[in-house]
DNA sequence: CGAAATTTTGATCACGTTCAACTTCAGTGG
DNA sequence: CCACTGAAGTTGAACGTGATCAAAATTTCG
C-alpha cells in the first residue's frame, strides 16, 4: 500500500504555524518561507483549486509532448519527472516531493517536456493555471511566490547537473540523499539524521545516471564506509557531516521576498 | 578584443517588434514572447535599471557562496554558470546568452550557489533585486513574466541533466549545439541554419561533463559524419533535422501568459 | 502462497579518461 | 617584421571505471 496518509513524519522543520488555513498543507509551508500569508491570502490560494484527488501509484500525470495547464500542488506522496530516450534508457531529472508542484515547468511551455510518474500514491490540489494567472494579477504576492519557488527549481536542477556531470558516483549518491533529506525537512518530512526513502534503487540510478548494479555497490559502499545506515525504507546519517563534506552538499536557502514597504525603501520612487 | 558589439547578427527570428522602446533590447524581446509589453511597460522596466556596466571578458561576476542580490540582463555577450568541485573539476551548469538574466537563480537564494563567470565582453543591465520586486508589487504582469522565465530556465536545465546523464557525447553535443542555435535564435542572433559559436571547447567540455580530448573527437565526429561544418568560430548545420533527429532534440516553446480578461474568463469568479 | 518486482552478486568488456606531446593560432613586444 | 608567449585545438597510447549481461537471493504484493 502506498503512503497515503503521512506515517511517522516527525516534524523538525516549520512547526511555527499557527492555527491557520493551509498550516498541514506542505505547499503553503512552502510559499511561507518565501513570504507572509495571511489567512485570507490562503483562502484566495484554496479558492483556486478546482479538485483535490488522489492518484494511484505508478500512473503517469503528465505526459512529455502534450500540452498540460494545470498546476497540482503536492500534498502528500511522491512521483519523479523523467524522460526516456529513443534506445529505452530513461533519465529521471527530478524527484517531487510533498509541497512540489506538477506542472512546474511542464504548464509553462506549449508542450510539456517531461513526463511525471507517480512513485506513490499521490494526493494533490489541481488548479488550473489560468485560476492561478489570474490570483496573480489580484495579488502580486502569489506571481512574486511562484517566482521564487520557480528559481529555487531551477537551482535544485542545476546542483543536479553539477551532480550527474562532474561527481563520482559515492559523491552523486551521498549528495542525492542529503537532497532529499533537505528537501523533506523544509517540510517537516524528516528528522534530524534521516528520513524515509520512498524511490526505488533503479530510479535512483535512473535519476544519477548510473547502472542499477552499480548504484546498489555504491549504496553498499556507503553502508561500508559507515556513513548511512538503512533499513527498511529508512536512511539514518551515522555522521551528516562526513556525508555533506564526501558530496560537498551546500543546502538551497531561498533568500525572502522584500515586502512591499521593503521593496519601496530600498528603491526610491524613480519612476517618472 | 572581445565582442562587445554584435558583429554580424543576422536576424531571423523576432525581427517583428515595431518602434518601441527597448525594441533592440533581447530581455525585452524575451519577455515580449511571453506577454504584451505596452511602451508604458517597457519605460517603468527601464526605470528600475541602476546603472548599464561593460564587465570584460573572462571575469567573475558572480561567486558561489556570497549573497548577490541584483538581476543583470545581458544586453550582449555571454557567459558561463559553474561550480568547482574539490578535485578542481569545474562543471558548467549552463551558458548564459543574450537576453538572459545573470542572478537566476543566484538572487533568489541567501547566497549564490554557483559562480558566473564572462566568456567575452558582456553588457548588462543592472537591476536591484528590491526595485524589480517593487515593479511588480505595481505591475504583476512582470511578476508573472519572470515566473515564466524561471520556469523556461528550469525547463533548460532539465535538459541538460538529460543531456549529461543518459546521453552518449555526440548526441550530447550535438544537443548542446541545437539548444544553443535555438536560444540564440529566440533574441535575433542565429540565423536559419548555423550560428556564431563563441565558447572554447574546454568550456563545452564542461558543461558536457567529457574530457576535452573526448570533446575534440566527438565534434570532429559531427564533422567527419557531415552533421555540421565549422569554420573560424561559425557552426553551420548541414542537415538540420538530421542533427535533431540524432539528438533527439525537442526545442523549448514557452506558452503565452493569460492576459487579465482571458484568465478571468477561463476561471469564473469563485472568490469568496 | 505464488508471481513479480526489487536487490544483490559476479565476470567481462567497451568507452571515455588520463596523460603527454605536438600543432595551430592570436596577441605582444622587440 | 618576426620571435616569443600562452591559449586553444588535435592526436596517440594505456588504463580504469562503470556498463552490460546474467543469475541468484530477497522482498513486496496481489
Amino acid at each position: 500500500m502506498g503512503s497515503q496518509i503521512p506515517r511517522t513524519a516527525a516534524l523538525t522543520v516549520a512547526p511555527r504555524v499557527a492555527k491557520d488555513p493551509g498550516r498541514d498543507d506542505p505547499f503553503v509551508t512552502r510559499l511561507r518561507t518565501y513570504t507572509e500569508l495571511s489567512a485570507q491570502d490562503v483562502a484566495s490560494l484554496q479558492a483556486t483549486i478546482e479538485s483535490e484527488i488522489t492518484v494511484r501509484k505508478r500512473r503517469d500525470l503528465v505526459l512529455e509532448g502534450y500540452a498540460f495547464s494545470k498546476l497540482c500542488f503536492v500534498r502528500d506522496g511522491f512521483a519523479a519527472r523523467y524522460k526516456v530516450l529513443r534506445d529505452g534508457k530513461r533519465q529521471i531529472v527530478g524527484f517531487i516531493l510533498p509541497g512540489d508542484v506538477v506542472g512546474l515547468p511542464g504548464s509553462f511551455l506549449d508542450r510539456a517536456a517531461n513526463s511525471v510518474i507517480t512513485v506513490s500514491d499521490v494526493a494533490l490540489h489541481v488548479c488550473p493555471l489560468p485560476a492561478f494567472v489570474e490570483l496573480c494579477y489580484r495579488r502580486p504576492q502569489f506571481a512574486l511566490a511562484f517566482s521564487w519557488l520557480a528559481a529555487q527549481e531551477a537551482a535544485i536542477y542545476a546542483e543536479h547537473v553539477i551532480n550527474v556531470g562532474r561527481r563520482t558516483p559515492v559523491e552523486r549518491l551521498a549528495h542525492l540523499l542529503l537532497e532529499l533529506h533537505s528537501r523533506l525537512a523544509m517540510v517537516g518530512r524528516a528528522w534530524e539524521t534521516g528520513f524515509d526513502l520512498p524511490f526505488t534503487q533503479e530510479m535512483m540510478s535512473d535519476a544519477l545516471g548510473l547502472s542499477v548494479p552499480h548504484l546498489n555497490r555504491t549504496l553498499a559502499r556507503l553502508r561500508a564506509d559507515e556513513m548511512i545506515v538503512m533499513q527498511e525504507r529508512r536512511v539514518e546519517f551515522t555522521d551528516v557531516d562526513a556525508v555533506r563534506q564526501l558530496a560537498q552538499f551546500q543546502p538551497i536557502t531561498p533568500a525572502r521576498i522584500p515586502t512591499p514597504a521593503e521593496a519601496r525603501n530600498a528603491a526610491p520612487a524613480r519612476v517618472k
